[in-house]
RNA sequence: GCCGGGGUGGCGGAACUGGUAGACGCGCCGGAUUCAAAAUCCGGUUGGGGUGACUCAGUGCCGGUUCGAUUCCGGCCCUCGGUACCA
């Protein structure tokens, strides 16, 4: 064997020995279990970036485990190849955002294959490609003829000067990026997805995602936000009633105002005669549409002058006009109770509105006065005529059921989770498949037309979508009637792609959206991906399968079986990307110290579930390990190995010690990787084995069996991390088979029995002194060595002894 | 603003079910080796006090539960992610 550790001609070589032999290319033809493991696929921004390589490692370290578990293990990669950025790199480098993503995509790939990722490549696919995308048309189609898919108004960024429409990322403290012009709110007309007729189901199968992480969990319930309320009308004389909804009906008697949208017909009406008003409505509009702007806005409002009638006093109630309430949103109008709801009692105060308290705590628990705060627990009715005396449960019920005796109101269960928008006025995405026509109205582009594919020949300049103005894309025969019509110019949502990928890894049919080979390999066992997509694109995916399966294309309800969410990489405190211009190159660090020590020092350096801070330096640490590790294994080998089996009756005390640490680690690696997936206590366990090793001088065969056994256990146990040097290592210690199908190694129980142990001693909780007791001594026997132990004598001195609690195992705290 | 994380030595982190705080690594300091350096190997490394055995304090802050709290509970502070058109 080679003296010294030489990872780039190794890792080249072994990644030569997997491609040959197609290890990693697996079929549904296996008897073995299948095991689908998936990292989320990448965006081709044009080279690795550290997140990448910390997703693909994980992802590789569970699939070589599973492999090693006798898993049939399927590993796609593929390309999330359609978004922004390849439209920015057009605009700014010239380059067509093809051209940019393909080239791309193919260094990239060279990328993952010198980090030794187990993919099997002839799964890949990139999303742009209209083999892809077609399937998407195909489904959305559809999707339309059932119902799930309608087109409606909804607000975007308008940059006035550049004519075009804004991301919200695009938009830079309610301005332009690229000009500095204020943005504006503009409603367009655009396509949703009915995700909220699956509001139910995605809410309720969530209970039995028990591999997914209560965080992620958590999360995606309150976003779906479901809440029980009432739904209601005040009347307005000589126009249509205001429809609102309302979680707090046991608040109503205390409606001071109601507040509506800009764009809400009563505002609209209002400002048909009053200047000031239509100059606040005209002043709404300029803001951007994400929802932290709109949160934390200054809050502001004009009179309208009209009053709504309150649905059960009769009274005039004003209407306003606010600017934190949205038309796209529920009914555009909200009822505002100023003593119960904090951001309805900072509008009140600020416009000299009447707050009235019609809810107070029971018999005075807590200060209930709404003077300095809104009060907005729940308790006693007061204020409320025949409600008084009610509690807010009590009144909720009361009051809904006497707007519903009216026919004012109902009980209605909503949603905070809104309809999924998913046209864009972009040119670098799938081209939505309708086509508008005079007589026809909305036409489905024909399935035998489908793929629509994007044109190439167009020129990006920073204004509307190209596909607006490109000479024969739009213009098209209606498939209907004959007559000239025009085609849809908006593409799809990116998340589109996103949502359905994992299940086209299964098969790449060009016959079919999925095929069989789906049926087989979904849902996916583990998927690993960032935490950033803990809502919006997870979400998306479990939509997506739930559609898919109601048309039949899948049998299973949800498509991610474990989930693990992998924690940023950080550098310098924030989320390395692109667009912060704080992104750390790997290669620089692959070129110098392999494959290996990268993947190593990346799954070291913290959980993965964690946030990382990136620093360059402990890569060398990373590197010296492995120059231990190959030196150990060189001085094994190079004085003759191991030669005589091991003769567990004729142990020395030591070599028991050795032994038993050696078992103790394959215990802990093996929950390490099976159940906890904390890779980086996986190295630590065996850089630590590896220093006792290394002090282990002892040259008997005896010994040298044991070192062979550990060291062919260090190297099975480090394999899934560092693939490459254990690949050398394993023919080196004199296998012949390949480490990456080798099986993983099993703990010899009988080498775990001690009959010693130590035990902690304290007085009063703190640390005092230390035993060692026989494993059979009583509990007794324990307490009475720990009050004869000249330490805890002197602690205990003239102080009487109140308690003696023993831990079996553990420890012994005496109580003074 | 709202929702979900995180906060432990000089740094990354460990302590898994309430039971020895700081494993493992980085960095730093000292030593061996070397003409010298790199590499390698050995030892030390939370802070204060003490020559020392030892001792006191200590896991973002304030308070609580407990024989015992990094871990559980209440209230804050800071920070990261998401917030529906970045992916």
């Amino acid at each position: 064997m080679q003296e010294n550790y030489k990872p780039l001609a190794i890792e080249q070589e072994v990644q030569a020995a997997w491609e040959v032999s197609g290890v990693f290319n697996v079929s549904e033809s296996s008897t073995q279990p299948k095991y689908y493991c998936l990292a989320m696929f990448p965006y081709p921004s044009g080279k690795l970036h550290m997140g990448h390589v910390r997703n693909y490692t994980i992802g590789d370290v569970i699939s070589r485990y599973q492999r090693m578990l006798g898993k049939n293990v399927m590993q796609p990669m593929g390309w999330d190849a359609f978004g922004l950025p390849a439209e920015n790199a057009a605009m700014q480098h010239g380059v067509h955002p093809a051209d940019w993503t393909y080239s791309n995509i193919d260094y990239m790939r060279d990328q993952l294959k010198r980090l030794g990722f187990g993919y099997d490549w002839n799964r890949e696919l990139a999303t742009c490609d209209p083999q892809y995308y077609k399937w998407e048309q195909w489904f959305f189609l559809k999707l339309l003829n059932k119902g799930l898919v309608y087109k409606k108004t909804a607000p975007v960024n308008w940059c006035p000067h550049d004519k075009t429409v804004l991301a919200n990322e695009q938009v830079i403290d309610g301005c332009c990026w690229r000009c500095d012009t204020p943005v504006e709110r503009k409603e367009i007309a655009q396509w949703f997805l009915k995700i909220t007729a699956y509001a139910d189901e995605l809410l309720s199968s969530l209970e039995a995602l028990d591999g997914w992480p209560e965080q992620v969990k958590t999360m995606q319930v309150n976003w779906i936000g479901r809440s029980e309320g009432v739904e209601m009308n005040f009347p307005v004389p000589d126009s249509e009633p205001v429809s609102i909804y309302t979680t707090r009906p046991d608040t109503l008697m205390g409606v001071t105002y109601l507040a509506v949208a800009a764009e809400h017909p009563l505002a609209l009406k209002a400002a048909a005669s009053n200047a000031d008003i239509s100059a606040f409505i005209a002043d709404c509009k300029m803001m951007e549409t994400s929802e932290a702007a709109m949160e934390t806005m200054e809050k502001r409002g004009i009179d309208s002058g009209i009053k709504a009638l309150h649905p059960i006093t009769g009274e005039p109630v004003p209407v306003w006009i606010a600017n934190f309430v949205l038309m796209g949103y529920g009914t555009g109008a909200v009822m505002s109770v100023p003593a119960h709801d904090q951001r309805d009692f900072e509008f009140a105060l600020k416009y000299g509105i009447a707050i009235k308290q019609v809810v107070f705590a029971k018999d005075g628990e807590v200060a209930d006065d709404c003077s300095e705060q809104a009060y907005t627990v729940k308790g006693v009715l007061k204020n409320s005529g025949a409600f008084d005396g009610l509690t807010s449960e009590q009144a909720f019920a009361a009051i809904s059921e006497a707007l519903e005796k009216e026919h004012k109101g109902q009980r209605k269960t909503n949603f905070r989770l809104r309809d999924w928008g998913v046209s864009r006025q972009r040119y670098w995405g799938a081209p939505i498949p309708v086509i508008y026509c005079d007589d026809c109205g909305t036409v489905a582009v024909p399935e035998q037309d489908l793929p629509v594919e994007l044109p190439k020949d167009v020129v990006l300049d920073g204004s509307q979508s190209p596909l607006v103005g490109h000479p024969t894309f739009s213009h098209v025969a209606c498939p209907s009637c004959g007559k000239d019509a025009h085609r849809e110019t908006d593409t799809f949502d990116t998340f589109m792609e996103s949502s359905w990928y994992f299940a086209r890894f299964a098969g790449n049919n060009p016959d079919a959206m999925l095929d069989e080979s789906a049926k087989y390999w979904l849902p996916v066992d583990h998927y690993i991906g960032g935490i950033e997509h803990a809502i919006l694109h997870l979400l998306y995916a479990r939509f997506y399968t739930k559609l898919l399966r109601d048309e039949g294309l899948l049998v299973c309800d949800e498509p991610f079986k474990k989930l693990l969410t992998q924690g940023m990489v950080l550098k310098d405190g924030s989320k390395m990307s692109k667009s912060k211009g704080n992104t750390v190159d790997p290669q620089g660090l692959i070129d110098q110290y392999g494959a290996d020590t990268v993947r190593l020092f990346i799954m070291f350096a913290a959980p993965p579930e964690q946030s990382l801070e990136w620093s360059d330096s402990g890569v060398e640490g990373a590197f010296r390990f492995l120059k231990r590790l190959w030196k150990q294994a060189y001085q094994h080998s190079e004085t003759g190995g191991s030669t005589v089996p091991l003769d567990k009756q004729a142990l020395t005390e030591q070599q028991q010690t050795v032994r038993r640490a050696l078992h103790l680690t394959i215990q802990k690696v093996t929950d390490d990787f099976g159940r906890r997936y904390t890779f980086n206590t996986v190295i630590a366990s065996n850089m630590e084995l590896i220093n006792t090793l290394a002090k282990f001088v002892d040259d008997s065969d005896n010994a040298r069996a044991i070192r062979q056994e550990a060291l062919e256990a260090i190297v099975l146990m480090l394999s899934p991390i560092v693939p490459h040097i254990c690949h050398q290592l394993w023919l080196d210690l004199g296998h012949q088979q390949a480490v990456v199908s080798a099986s993983w190694p099993e703990v010899d129980t009988t080498a775990l029995a001690q009959d010693i142990l130590e035990l902690v001693l304290q007085v009063n909780g703190k640390l005092r002194s230390k035993i060692k007791v026989s494993v059979t001594a009583t509990k007794d026997e324990i307490e009475v060595m720990a009050l004869n132990d000249e330490q805890v004598k002197r602690f205990i001195e003239g102080k009487p002894v109140r308690k003696v609690i023993v831990v079996p195992n553990k420890l012994v705290n005496i109580v003074v």
